[in-house]
This record gives structure tokens, sequence and C-alpha cells, in this order.
DNA sequence: TTCCATGCAAAGTGTTTGCAATAAT
DNA sequence: ATTATTGCAAACACTTTGCATGGAA
């Protein structure tokens, strides 16, 4: 655990907003200077694949990446400015099946299901009205 | 419409697997060699605009063109060589909201959901356990 | 010493754009 | 003649990789 992995998750911890790599490096700055992009990069793909974080792709835009990874949610997107903020599933309308998926993908074997919502943010629906 | 629009348009058409620019442009030259990797951006780009064709982004890859917006239905994202195919949505267990959405998002103003099952595709799962 | 993580810079993907040549009205 | 579209190549945004350096066991 290097102070570098470790700002990295810092930054991370406790966001609903869900950032880029970019946005991390720039946030992680803060309390380590000197650290790089491509650390950063490969220190949340190391991440990603031990599970403490999931990476979530987002329009065109780069990768997010979202630390909550135990609470089982959806996503909400603004198309306009692209932020990405987690929804309880209670507030979603849609429920995830329970248990195991109907066979009818085809022989599949599932790992998981992405629900996204998308629309404009109500600070992007009052500039665009400006 | 030019000889390009139509090449690209008919490679799309009744596709349920969804392509890639390139793979478009691939198919596209088989029909109209000359045809430039450029322009069939530009084309889908034209086509998404008007809503002939919807973008949806493939985990971390290039972003795929799906010809089915008249249908509403899922998708089915191999994530491990990246297929992505249409999901009818009786079949996948999830009923998409059929009334206006609940306010508790935030005060989004939505305009559509996305639903995508991960997994491994049968042919997938077959080529890792050999 | 041995090892791994870092930082930098270069390379790699995927996509867009500037511009001259071309084709259509 | 005017306008829009093409093809090419260069630029661009995002991400990964190679390699020399430096710190920890």
């Amino acid at each position: 655990m290097t102070p570098q992995r470790r700002a990295v998750a810092e930054v991370l911890d406790g966001e609903n907003v869900h950032l880029s790599a970019e946005a991390v490096h720039l946030a992680a700055r803060r309390t380590l200077p000197e650290i790089s992009l491509a650390t950063v990069y490969n220190t949340l793909n190391e991440l990603a694949s031990m599970g403490e974080v999931k990476e979530v792709s987002a329009g065109g835009g780069p990768r997010l990446y979202d630390p909550n990874v135990d609470n089982p949610h959806h996503h909400l997107l603004c198309t306009s400015c692209g932020d990405l903020r987690d929804v309880p599933v209670e507030a979603s309308g849609i429920e995830l099946p329970v248990g195991p998926v109907p066979g009818q993908l085809d022989g599949f074997v599932l790992t998981g299901v992405d629900v996204t919502f998308r629309g404009v943010c109500p600070a992007c629906a009052a500039s665009v009205s400006v």
C-alpha cells in the first residue's frame, strides 16, 4: 500500500458522483501533488480487477469509476454534462430479476445487469433554457 | 442520399448484432470499396442525430451502432469478446417503468433507460474451458 | 540486492476535423 | 456558380506501455 494508492482510494471513497481518471488525478494531487496520471490509471485498473471499484462507460466520454460496489443501484446519466450518479434501486421503478435469469439469453452465463437512466440534470436544463 | 450513405445504411439494416464503426467500414467496402472511414463516422453520427440509429457504448471498447430503434429492447454484452446483441424485453425478467418515472430522480428530465446484461457468450465460455 | 511501484514520455486506440478535390443542383 | 459531401491526413481525447529511477524488504 503506497501513498499513491491510498490517495486514489481516498478520492473515490464515499463519492456518489462518479469520477473520470482525470478527475481522480486532479483530486489526488491535492493530497499528493507529484502523483502521475499513469499511476492513477494503473491504480484504478488494479482496484477494478480487485473488485474494489467498478468501471462504467458513460456515453462516449471517458470511463468513470464507481466505488459503490456493495449496494446494488442503478445509474443516472446527464447526457448534457456527462455527470453520472447513483440511483437507489427502489427509486427507479425497475426491479432486477431476483432468481437466476431465464435461459432465453442464448446460453449466456450472466454476471450482472446494468441499468442506466439517461436524461438532463436540473442544472443543464436551466442553462439550456436561459 | 449519396452512395456512401446508402452503403452505410445497408450494412446496419437488419443487424441484430451491433457493429463498430470499423466493422461498418469493412462491410460497406464490400459494396463500395472506396468509402473512407471518416465518411463512415460522419454518416453514423448523422444517422444517430436523425434518430435512425442509436449509439451504445459497450465496455471500454469502440462505440457500437444499433439500428433497432423502434422495438424497445435490452442488450446483452459478452464481456469477453465484446459482442453486443439485442434481448427482447419480455425475455429479460425486467420491466421498464410504463408511466412517467417517479420524481425521486432529483429533478432530472428523463429521456430513456438502457438495460445491459453482462456475461460470457457460449462461444467464449467454450474457448475458455478448452 | 531484489523487487515492485512510480513518473515520464512514447505509443496505441478510437474518433473528429480541416481542407482541397469532387459531384450534384 | 453554389453548395454539400467525399477522402485524406493530421489532430485529438483517452488509455496503456516501456523503461530508467528510487524506495522498501
